[in-house]
DNA sequence: CTGAAAGCGCTTACAG
DNA sequence: CTGAAAGCGCTTACAG
């Protein structure tokens, strides 16, 4: 089997570069990585360097440094809102810096596999979107000193983190609810979302402070569709009037599905959200909601990886466990309202 | 510097392996190819292999052969609807088998040089998913020799391609709504998505076929606020009766504002949408649209780059600008209904 | 079937 | 500041 595709000029290596720029090989490295070269070779090089469209092997790069300038990013699912406006951010926040961001996807049944062929690659540093149960495991996979920032999920004093405050906001959303009259408020769980740093935790903690039992949550998959039936099984229950769903989809659909039964939103049963996803406002009525910032999240996460880079660079040690808090924002629309009386 | 972290035990490498089983580098480097390596060496190596915890280097391997397992996959945005789908769909694909995908947003505004940085990564083979007009240019940059596929887009002969059959399910949309006794339809369109093969263009011809003058798109952005926005303001044309939104979301927004302007849909106004949106059946009205297969589109996409590679390796060269079709579908919900009169 | 040699494209001590 | 040497972890001819 050929070893290049034939119709292939092969590019110009660091070879050719000092060929025909007179100098020797460690020169052009040198240059490349703006150690001292003199003048006249640094103007020889450069014209060589144009001359070939010369670009460095990233390849051999780094093999040679034994680690790349890729930033492993991991996730269960990129098409779901929140990882993917998670991805947007560190996408952003890493634009035209050294380092690149990579997406690996923990989508099959062994992942520790997908977590040992990522670390195989020999990132120069790890973010994990820790919205899913399957990723949480995928901590005791990755080596101590690699560079490490967690987004979400419970807090691991290991690695930095990134919390999303998402207990601060299922407790706010649901104190929202309360003090609008309700006496109980339903939660529908999205996968995922337990532990005590997530939005149902703050349900939970809201509901205890008020006096009242919560209800068992009932749990829902990503589907809107799902959410759909679940609201017109409470559609039956007149006893609902508050209802708290995991995210704004669920909550599109437990809103359709009430109205399936027929019942009214806000004026029988109240639903809520989560995320202020862009459709929240667009919907009729528009969702109540916590906005959160993944943007901003995804972009702490990027920096915070870097930050321990560097600072490994320099012998520091402490930033490799911090936590960085990004608050959620409580958006009241028109989904949620009075109790009946 | 320390070239290597300091709590890091540093992996195993061949010359280990080697090293264990007694056998010369090479002969673990046929092992791990199947080449020949007789039966005893062959256990002794796994044996050494299992001890050691030995993996590959990618890194290295990619040096000397001068090409990676990764297939690069470009997109613009991979927040959007399709083209999350469409990476799904090629994820799901490569799954377990010898390549896996590697996205890259062109998102800044070098196109040229984030292209090349991918390139100069030497991917085994190229996916594009050609959904936005900045993508379109991508395409004079990759060599001709690299194993790509586009996907949607206008048909370019130099690739293999896989359309989504866009202009098609354009035109299917917008007889429906003629067949409705609308006399006229409106086209919202999304960025990008003009040119021969878009749903647009359907659009054009089948109103030009009903022989009547199709008025002037009006132009969208993926928000759906804008959307709204652009609702409203039809709101207070009567003559407008039926809309072609350029997807479902933007199909939504709409509806929300010709709503916000008194109207109904669809007693008074038809709209329907595009994608078939997993929010799309539980709108209030259920959306009318076409329902694309981006799943099958992002696997068809890693077939074909990976069917041009091994057709590569035995000297064919056939597959390298074959066409595949992926049709839609008209699902007809309650959004659509007949013209009043 | 197998090992010694050479090489992929780069970088980093080591002498000058 | 600069070049000759050695090496990163692998693979592929080349002899046996």
């Amino acid at each position: 089997m050929a070893r290049r595709r034939s119709t292939d000029t092969k590019p110009a290596s660091i070879k050719d570069v000092a060929a025909l720029a007179g100098v020797s090989v460690p020169t052009v490295s040198r240059y490349l990585n703006d150690r001292g070269v003199s003048d006249e070779k640094r103007t020889r090089i450069a014209r060589a360097i144009d001359m070939l469209g010369y670009r460095p092997n990233p390849i051999a790069q780094a093999l040679v440094n034994e680690r790349t300038s890729m930033i492993a990013v991991m996730c269960a699912d990129i098409t779901l809102f929140g990882q993917a406006q998670t991805y947007k951010g560190i996408e952003q926040r890493a634009h035209g810096g050294g380092y690149s961001p990579d997406v690996f996807v923990l989508g099959g049944r062994d992942v520790a596999h997908e977590v040992r062929s990522c670390l195989d690659r020999n990132p120069a540093g790890l973010i994990l979107m820790n919205f899913d149960p399957e990723c949480a495991d995928v901590l005791d996979l990755v080596p101590h000193d690699l560079p490490t920032a967690v987004i979400a999920g419970n807090r691991d004093e290991r690695f930095a983190q990134i919390s999303l405050a998402e207990d601060d906001g299922g407790y706010r959303i649901t104190r929202h609810l309360l003090e609008l009259g309700h006496r109980s408020v339903q939660y529908i769980g999205i996968p995922g979302g337990v532990g005590s740093y997530s939005r149902m935790a703050g349900w939970q903690r809201a509901c205890r402070e008020a006096g009242i039992v919560a209800p068992d949550p009932i749990a829902c998959t990503w589907r809107p569709q799902d959410a759909r039936a679940i609201g017109r099984r409470l559609a039956d229950d007149p006893a609902v009037t508050a209802v708290f769903a995991g995210n704004d989809e669920t909550a599109m659909g437990v809103i359709r599905g009430l109205r399936d039964g027929g019942r009214r939103v806000p004026d029988d049963v109240s639903v809520v959200g989560f995320d202020d996803h862009p459709l929240a406002s667009i919907w009729d009525p528009a969702i109540t909601t916590i906005r959160q910032d993944f943007h901003r999240a995804g972009a702490a996460a990027f920096d915070a990886v870097t930050g321990i880079i560097a600072d490994l660079g320099e012998g520091r040690v402490d930033s490799r466990t911090q936590l960085v808090e990004v608050p959620g924002e409580l958006v009241i629309r028109q989904s949620s309202g009075p109790a009946a009386r």
